[in-house]
DNA sequence: GTCACTTTGTGCCTGTCTTCACAAAGTCGT
DNA sequence: ACGACTTTGTGAAGACAGGCACAAAGTGAC
């Protein structure tokens, strides 16, 4: 189910646009899958469409969000306030989504106590806290390679059991923890393998 | 293949520990996958393991780079100076794996001009030239949503035939252009839907 | 009330990706 | 030189995802 926050981005489009109801084909191109996946997936969560008409896209669209647990505020910690943990402070498209940053942690003290977007730097060792007392439920990890492990660590000890991981490692987590990591450099990677195989594609046939 | 990096850097961290061969075994579990699904990845590359011993690492970290097409350096342009771009243009991280970032580019003339990391922001009017006279092959784009496309089309226009989108848009391009998007909302609306599973398979079995 | 038309929901098929399991191939000690 | 042992490479089986195509279900005009 890794496609629906894009349906769902794609019906807040729509419904910002004034539109009512909407075709499986017309969702379909705006989210970048075809007709048939598009309503093979939502087939899964009920039958929120009207045949012969399609789906009203302010239902479906809290549908989605009721689906994915998008009914509640998630609150959001950044652990690793280096160039990148910066501009994820600053970011204001996770509040709009229903992502809450209450904290922003580091370990080095020469950052500890700096404020960012507005908000105080703390220690990483107020972790225990921030999910005790502010519910604290999905960790952002930020550091260089080397400190994500123990950032990681501190996450899962403290109570964290969803992850986003930003340095290029693979974390070790229990079972019940889930870790999605995203590697800029794989990225630009596979995108050069594409490169060469166009490059490749065109010394044969130019 | 969206694998192969990934073995390619937990073998680069192997050979910056010394070690010289490897076993499918080991290397999968340092690349967090299964050691049957590792094998027959590398043998879709060649035969480049010895029965009874294991992979040399360097020589399938070089056969892998060549695959990859990291043979060669990949000219990159960041599209948008923003906070994100200004993160990526600052990180080392690129460099290090054969991404060399040739321009930074912005539409805002009050941001064209400024130096950051070192380089100066210039028009994304110049791209035709950085893709013609740089062999520029790679564009991220790290605009805002609205502006997405028109980078994205710039871009295309210029040349360039591989993009990765930090936008939350789906961007329209011709068919020999690859677009990878890489969407954090996204990212943390899957994690969502984990921590409400969970807090749901805790409600029912405490 | 009926009929033509639109669009959903879904059974089935096809191709891909993953895992299993084992023969083939090589190493190393003796 | 040989045999026990280790580890690769791969055929076969299984799981899964995606697409096609159509019956079912609803709308709306007359
Ligand atoms: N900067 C980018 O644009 C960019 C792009 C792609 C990937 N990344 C990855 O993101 C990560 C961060 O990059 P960066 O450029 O912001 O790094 P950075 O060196 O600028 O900042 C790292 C920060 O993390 C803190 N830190 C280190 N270990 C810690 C720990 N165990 N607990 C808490 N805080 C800790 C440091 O004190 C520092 O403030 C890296 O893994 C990098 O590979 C960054
Ligand atoms: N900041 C983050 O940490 C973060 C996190 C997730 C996603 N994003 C996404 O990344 C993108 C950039 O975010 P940001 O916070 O850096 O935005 P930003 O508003 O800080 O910066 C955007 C920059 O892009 C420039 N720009 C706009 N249209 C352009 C065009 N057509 N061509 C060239 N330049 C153009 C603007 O002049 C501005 O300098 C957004 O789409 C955002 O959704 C950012």
């Amino acid at each position: 189910m890794a496609r629906l926050p894009g349906y769902l981005r794609a019906l807040t489009a729509l419904a910002s646009d004034g539109t009512l109801s909407v075709s499986s084909e017309e969702l379909a191109s705006a989210a970048g899958v075809s007709s048939a996946m598009l309503r093979k997936d939502l087939s899964h969560l009920g039958s929120y469409g009207v045949r012969g008409v399609g789906y009203d896209v302010d239902r479906l669209a809290s549908e989605i969000a009721a689906a994915l647990g998008l009914t509640q505020d998630w609150p959001v910690a950044i652990v690793g306030m280096g160039n990148l943990g910066r501009a994820l402070a600053a970011y204001r498209g996770f509040a709009e989504r229903g992502f809450r940053v209450i904290a922003l942690l580091d370990r080095d003290e020469r950052v500890v106590g700096e404020v960012i977007a507005g908000t105080r730097v703390r220690s990483t060792a107020d972790l225990p806290d921030l999910v005790e007392r502010d519910g604290l439920a999905i960790g952002v990890i930020a550091t260089p390679p080397e400190g994500a492990q123990e950032a990681c660590d501190t996450l899962v000890d403290a109570g964290v059991r969803s992850v986003l991981n930003f340095a290029p490692v693979v974390l070790t987590v229990p079972d019940e923890v889930v870790v999605r990591t995203v590697d800029l450099s794989t990225e630009l990677q596979i995108l050069a393998f594409h490169g060469q195989r166009l490059a490749v594609a065109e010394a044969v046939a130019p």
